[in-house]
DNA sequence: TTCTTTGCAAACCTTTTGCAACGGA
DNA sequence: TCCGTTGCAAAAGGTTTGCAAAGAA
């Protein structure tokens, strides 16, 4: 088991995430168009985990001050699509979370019940162990949520 | 591992619920009321998973017609708290669901992503898993989410 | 030019809240 | 009687959609 954490990409990474982007973008007869791309771009170098709420603020600092809710809404389930980002954070409540999904390694997460702290993991005997239980039910697995809830050290000690 | 299901409750055990949940109630200063009697009933009876609208539409089935959505809603949380539901199945997305936690034991979920179908596990490896990965990251557990998404064997066949 | 994308506003859906009438202890 | 509970309607929060104008190929 070993903690994971989310480097930045860099600017190489983020042309390779565009470009895989603009591939999907392009395979489903769709075109490419500069908000998109501005979208893709917050959405890969956002810190941490985000709603389309917080994503939309994030635009708007960058200088797209006229970027709309509607369209952050419309591009992310793209940006899901091209495996730029993926849906996170499910036990969160209102709001879907997303977190950088693009060149970064799989990874379940532990939150803190008090300080909302997050720990990203990553545990090859959660993975092995899930695939048998799929076999064992005759399924085949494509994915999981797995999210820990606790409290963490520093939490524990202020109690 | 083994797959765990749900009988239906019995008389007694219904009747043990409610005297659970009048226990909680009347330990929060609140006071017990039919309505909130007839929520439960109608919760802890519903075979499966069910979000508030559908314990609402099973409810006026049952003949409380003037049964309200907000009702249900400020009911819920109380019958969490009391132990007798749980949330559950949180990646469906669009709506709460929730199932019922009183005389059942802990499971986990996989989900055919194709029919929707539900079955539910124990796998004892994973909770000690787990507890270990908590400790390790300085955490005391306190509680997970874990679903598991697949396609059964009915809808792999299909294809 | 031909479609797709975008901004805008309105609609939607689920959940919450204020309030007056009702009901339990 | 006193205070919590309920129905109702309105509001709130997040997300989706119809439409006309703007933009990409």
């Amino acid at each position: 088991m070993r903690r994971v954490n989310a480097p930045a990409l860099d600017s190489g990474g983020l042309e390779r995430a565009l470009e895989q982007l603009r591939a999907v973008v392009h395979g489903k007869g769709l075109k490419s168009s500069g908000v998109r791309d501005a979208v893709a771009r917050a959405a890969l170098q956002y810190e941490g985990h985000f709603t389309a709420e917080e994503l939309l603020t994030e635009l708007r600092a960058q200088g797209a001050a006229d970027t709309h809710a509607a369209t952050v809404y419309r591009v992310l389930p793209l940006l899901v699509e091209a495996g730029l980002i993926q849906e996170s954070l499910l036990s969160a409540g209102q709001g879907h979370r997303y977190e950088r999904a693009f060149e970064r390694e799989h990874h379940d997460h532990i939150i803190c019940t008090s300080c909302k702290k997050v720990v990203e993991f990553e545990f090859e005997a959660f993975e092995v162990l899930q695939r048998d239980i799929s076999e064992h039910l005759g399924f085949r697995l494509t994915g999981h949520v797995h999210e820990l809830f606790g409290v963490c050290k520093n939490c524990q000690r202020a109690t």
